[in-house]
DNA sequence: CCCATCCGTACCGAAGCGGTCCTATTTGGA
DNA sequence: TCCAAATAGGACCGCTTCGGTACGGATGGG
């Protein structure tokens, strides 16, 4: 089924809600109540956003957390790197792509590798900014996993 | 991480294996030992293979496996699909993609579906053909989980 | 100095998946 | 006719992974 990560599936609806008021700096615990998801694991997921430069955090009071970068320059594929890690179908197409003894006469790796790269272009051909076009109804979507709770 | 199960990985490697001879009629013990996996694994992936018209299935004795058509006719899609099911990155995106309530008003499921497509036409686009291409290396490739034991 | 907030880590419970086993059924050959 | 070889199908189980939680520490404003 070659699903996205729950994880991943939040970060996104995460960065767009940010994404709809680039300007405003906001907490963890606002967030996790506007989207409808714990709070606790909305830190999880921020942290891990800032982390890779796509967030800029603010510490102590009244501080929360900000778009690194205008919505246009962030890529799904950024955001679920982000949160899940580099993005590869099999071990022979990440950079640590050395596991497979005989990779150097593997006729399959540079196929691997091509699959791989479209999938990589098509997640980092939406931007932020197209995930996030602002719509009333979209401000309360509910993720589908809190839905089946 | 994105990662193909390994149940598909190894789905891939029997394939192949089996587009090497597309005119032998090969049997789950011997694709087991020449591909250097667990039988009872092997005969679970090469059931669903078949019951998803991959692979052709002759019963009693002299039985074993077969390619239902030509490697050129069987794509990366086809395999992984039988194997995990439908591809999908979000549940939005399937068949059944009525899960999220507002789905009608939200502006992200038609991006999730493109960025889907376009996973799909990536890996439609290699087939088994391409991904056997005869090598005297090949024939003993370890997948890679094997290695790590 | 106190409080609100972010940071990091360590921990836990549940679910999915890889893997195994058992039994029934089919087929060919001695 | 009987046996051996092979797939079909399901039940079962342990383990890894991941989502989720909880705590203590650090930081900055009032």
């Amino acid at each position: 089924m070659i699903k996205l990560s729950r994880m991943a599936d939040y970060a996104v609806v995460l960065m767009t809600q940010l994404a709809r008021e680039p300007d405003a700096l906001r907490t963890a615990a606002e967030l996790s109540q506007s989207c409808g998801l714990p709070q606790p694991t909305v830190s999880k997921i921020l942290k891990r956003l800032a982390h890779a430069d796509l967030l800029v955090s603010y510490r102590g009071n009244k501080g929360g957390y900000l778009l690194a970068r205008a919505a246009g320059g962030i890529t799904m594929a950024d955001v679920i790197g982000a949160v899940d890690g580099p993005i590869a179908l099999t071990d022979c197409t990440g950079p640590d792509g050395l596991v497979c003894e005989i990779e150097a006469l593997c006729p399959t790796r540079t196929n691997w590798q091509s699959i791989n790269r479209a999938m990589v272009e098509a997640l980092s051909s939406v931007s932020l900014a197209e995930m996030a076009v602002p719509h009333a109804a979209f401000a309360g979507r509910t993720p589908v996993r809190a839905l089946a709770e």
